[in-house]
DNA sequence: CCGTTGATGAACACTCTGTTCGGCTACCTG
DNA sequence: CAGGTAGCCGAACAGAGTGTTCATCAACGG
């Protein structure tokens, strides 16, 4: 119903994007709901009517990114190999420079990189399945340190102008990350 | 001259705890000056004679911490450890708790995160110099790989209300992140 | 003890927010 | 292609928060 209006579409894809390039161009926090009507050439009360606030705006845009991500795991088995998730990751943000320089840069604000975070750490719980009686690390701890390098790995390149490819970045991945998880899980098994 | 003024004192005290403990009521973003005035019961011109904002407040008390850390890694040599830096950040943060609690969070905010990043980065590229030619790995990419390695597991000690001990995540953060740094330093010697 | 310095609170202009409402117009559907 | 629906607009509004100024008072250190 809603979302087959020609001007709901239009809308938020006005509001959407001139979202993006004021983020990138004096970050997220220093943008106010009046720039992006002023930069959208929407009405104040148009806003409204569609977002809550500019927070709603930014997580409807992340919540665009991350079903896609999610697709594109539910698509890989979760094999053996540690690094399948972040490497998919970086293979994705490549593919979508534009949305990954605007959302999770240092200009991206800490919105976003919190859900990120989440949305990471929950897929990467998912895949790499341990399913031990009694970890010699907290599961839980062992996600967080696969996001936090994930991440890492992804906010240097993004900072770098998203340098090589996403197969290089994954290969660094591997040398840094890799050893280290390998050993935990083998000794465990 | 001003530092020594028993008032002066009193009043960056009363601000900076009253700014404590409403981060860690409500979140960074959620505090406004006006919540610190009342908490701290001081006035608003006094506020602004010492700090141009709510950032400047937040700073003031992260540099305060900042060189506290950064004399405890004048004291340690850069020796072949290369865990041993963030080792000396998980001592320092254990010893520390209330106030990271609040800094370092999840309710922290984007800024104090940024400048702890940054200030984490510089000690460690500072602390395992490879002095390479060619590195395999840019070092900055190295750096920012233990930067974030480091700051995942410290915010997941933090939200877990700081289990365990300073040496037990240290040994955690060794048998994740060291066989990747020793493997890539070896490799290139 | 006294001159200096900081604290105070009220008042001010300003920016941004989120809401309301009447009128207009583009849009889907039948 | 006609009609009612539904989205857009723009102006206006109250409210919250910001950062500044100034005259007055009190505490401080030398």
């Amino acid at each position: 119903m809603a979302e087959q209006d020609r001007r709901v579409r239009r809308t938020r894809r006005l509001l959407r994007d001139a979202l993006f390039e004021l983020i990138f161009e004096k970050g997220y926090d220093r943008v106010t709901v009046q720039d992006v009507l002023d930069r959208a050439d929407v009405g104040r009360s148009t806003f409204y009517t569609h977002y809550r606030d500019k927070e709603a705006l930014l997580l409807a845009a992340f919540d665009e990114l991350s079903e896609d991500l999610r697709d594109e795991f539910g698509a890989s088995a979760p094999g053996a190999d540690p690094a399948a998730p972040a490497e998919a990751v970086f293979r994705f943000a490549y593919g979508r420079q534009p949305a990954f320089r605007a959302l999770c840069g240092k200009r991206g604000g800490e919105v976003v990189q919190r859900h990120l975070r989440r949305l990471l750490a929950e897929l990467l719980t998912a895949h790499l399945r341990p399913d031990a009686a009694d970890p010699p690390v907290p599961a839980g701890l062992v996600a967080e340190f696969c996001t936090s390098a994930t991440l890492g790995l992804l906010g240097w390149a993004i900072d770098n102008d998203f340098p090589h490819d996403a197969g290089w970045l994954a290969g660094t991945y591997r040398r840094l990350a890799e050893p280290g998880l390998t050993a935990l899980l083998a000794e465990h098994a």
